[in-house]
DNA sequence: GTTAGTGCAAAGGTTTTGCATAATG
DNA sequence: CATTATGCAAAACCTTTGCACTAAC
């Protein structure tokens, strides 16, 4: 554990929600100004790893972290403001009970992606 | 509708699976040797945009394309062979029915992808 | 001290863009 | 014939890597 891990990892998990490697490093900068976007990516690769984060692919450029979280949760993703809600739901129980395919398959992980627009989107016309 | 587009949107069709670019861009020269990656993805910009052709993030780097189905279905990602098993589940009735934050929100699109080994790959210890 | 992590710059893979040429309607 | 799509090469974007240097244990 060197100085940079220990304040990435916390800013992850100040951050609360989603970051990407880029918001991730410009945040760490304003705390240590000499931290590179490669110690950036290698230590997110060295958290998924280790099970302290997970990655998340919202739209189709790069990729999201965040901290690992006891409940399975998924996302909404709002197309008109761009907002992210987060919901709790048990799907991979779901899944795995109602989807034959998957009775015998062992799954690691399970990742909800939805979009639309959301109620506020909705009203002003989009 | 060009020539190119023409093929392109057949290849992707005919494939019955999911294709990444640089795979629909290898088929398409099969066929038409002079076609360039830039009109694979432009077209492949098009098609999404025109609702025939929809696209998946299935691992980190690049993103795979498939044919516009008409019943919604996953994906099951094994972690051993690479294989992807899709199966049909009405998961967006799921969510909507049983998401509160979900309730208000139009929902366009809805993807669901699960990692983990396959019941062959965890015979053969994994 | 030895091992592992860092910063920098350069390279890698995927996707996008500018521009002159060619094809479409 | 005007408009739009194409091919090519170059750029852009995100991510990874090589290597000399520094920090961790």
């Amino acid at each position: 554990m060197t100085r940079q891990r220990t304040l990435l990892l916390d800013l992850i998990k100040e951050a609360g929600g989603h970051l990407d490697a880029d918001e991730l490093y410009r945040r760490a900068r304003e705390k240590q100004p000499r931290v590179s976007l490669s110690t950036v990516y290698r230590a997110l690769h060295l958290f998924k790893k280790m099970g302290l984060v997970e990655e998340y692919h919202f739209d189709e450029s790069h990729h999201h972290y965040e901290a690992t979280s006891k409940k399975e949760h998924h996302h909404l993703l709002c197309l008109g403001c761009g907002r992210v809600i987060e919901f709790q739901s048990p799907l991979s129980r779901y899944v795995t009970r109602n989807v034959p395919e998957a009775r015998d398959f062992h799954i690691v992980d399970t990742e909800l992606r939805m979009t639309g627009y959301c109620s506020n989107c909705r009203k002003t016309g989009q």
